[in-house]
DNA sequence: GTCCTTTCGTTGAACTCTCAAGTTTCAGGC
DNA sequence: GCCTGAAACTTGAGAGTTCAACGAAAGGAC
C-alpha cells in the first residue's frame, strides 16, 4: 500500500497550527510559571477542581478533565498535597476511589493567577481573532476531538462543564 | 484594573481548542512511539533535517524550527547521537556554530516512520477537515503566531519551508 | 592588542511525564 | 463464603524538559 502523502496546502497548515499551538501554550506556561509561580498544568488542575461541586472532583474525573493519564495525575495531585493546595480524601462509599479536593489555601493561589493567565489568554489569543473565527474554530476542535477521542469521555465532559469561571 | 474575563462563548472555544489539540498531540505521540519505536519529538527532529540543505542544520536554526529552546534540542541531540542517527560537527568558519547532520541511519529511520505518521495525522486530522477548513485554519494560525512569536523568527523559518517532504 | 559585550551552545540539578507493575477494593458467579 | 476479574489509584524507574549558570568564540571600541 502506498503512502498518500500531504498535500502542499496541508503540509502548511499543518506545520502553521503545530508552530501556533505550541509557542501559545509553552508562552502561556511561561507567563504564568513567572507571575504566578506555578505551571499551566496546575493551574488547569486548580480551575477544574474550583468549578466542581463541592470543589471535589474523583481522581478519575480530574484526569479525564485535564487530559491526564491517572499516573501523571497522581504525581501532579501529589506536588500540590506538598504545597497544599489540595488534599486527598477516600470515597466514603466506594474505597476504591481517591477524591481530590481544593483547599482554601489552593482556591487563594487560583484566584490570584487568575486575572494575569485570563490576560495573557486574550491577549494572545482572543485579541487576535474575529466573532466569526470563533464558532469555525470551536466547530474543528469538535470535529477533531470525535476523531482522536476514542470512547467521546472528553467530550462528554467538555460539554457538561463549559460555564465560565466564578 | 478589573479583570476582562472570557465569554461563554471564548471560554468553550478555548477549552475545545485545547482539548482537541492536546488529545491530537498525545495520540500521535503514543502511535508513533508503538510504530516506530520513537517519540514524535525526534520525528519532528529528523524531518527537519532531513529537508535541509546537505541534510545539515545548526543547532540555534534546529531548535528555531522545532519550537525547542536550545537546551531542549542540546538534551535532545545528545540522545539522537546514541542512536547514530544524527552526528555533531563544528562549523568551519564561524567555531561558536554546531551543525547537527541527518546520519545515513538516521534518514532510514525518519522513512520507516514516516508512512505510518502521515497515515495517523491523515486519519485524525485531514480526514475531518473540508477543504475550506485548510485555508481558515492556516490564517487564525498565522494570527495567532504573529502575537506568540516575538521576533517573528518562527514565522520566517515557516515562510522558507513548506514543501512537501521528499 | 585588550577589554567588553553578544552570540552560540552545553551542562547539571530539579522537575515532570510515561510506562509497566503493584495494591486495594468492588462485583459477579457458584 | 470464596474465587476470579475488573476498576481505581499509586509507585518507582527511566526518559524528557526547564532553568540558571557556565564556557568559548566572535565583534566591536579604543
Amino acid at each position: 500500500m502506498t503512502t498518500r502523502w500531504l498535500s502542499g496546502q496541508e503540509h502548511r497548515t499543518w506545520l502553521y497550527v503545530l508552530t501556533a499551538v505550541q509557542l501559545l501554550e509553552s508562552e502561556l506556561d511561561r507567563r504564568i510559571q513567572r507571575d504566578a509561580g506555578m505551571p499551566l498544568a496546575y493551574y488547569m488542575l486548580l480551575a477544574g477542581l474550583s468549578e466542581a461541586p463541592g470543589r471535589t472532583m474523583r481522581m478519575g474525573d480530574l484526569a479525564a478533565f485535564t487530559n491526564a493519564s491517572q499516573s501523571r495525575l497522581s504525581h501532579a495531585v501529589s506536588r500540590l498535597e506538598k504545597r497544599r493546595w489540595v488534599r486527598r480524601e477516600r470515597h466514603e462509599v466506594d474505597r476504591r476511589v481517591v477524591l481530590a479536593v481544593l483547599t482554601d489555601e489552593g482556591y487563594e493561589a487560583l484566584a490570584a493567577a487568575a486575572p494575569g493567565h485570563v490576560r495573557a489568554v486574550r491577549e494572545l489569543l482572543f485579541d487576535r481573532l474575529e466573532e466569526a473565527d470563533l464558532a469555525a474554530l470551536q466547530d474543528v476542535a469538535a470535529r477533531v476531538l470525535d476523531g482522536v477521542d476514542g470512547s467521546g469521555s472528553a467530550r462528554a465532559l467538555l460539554a457538561e462543564r463549559t460555564v465560565p469561571p466564578a
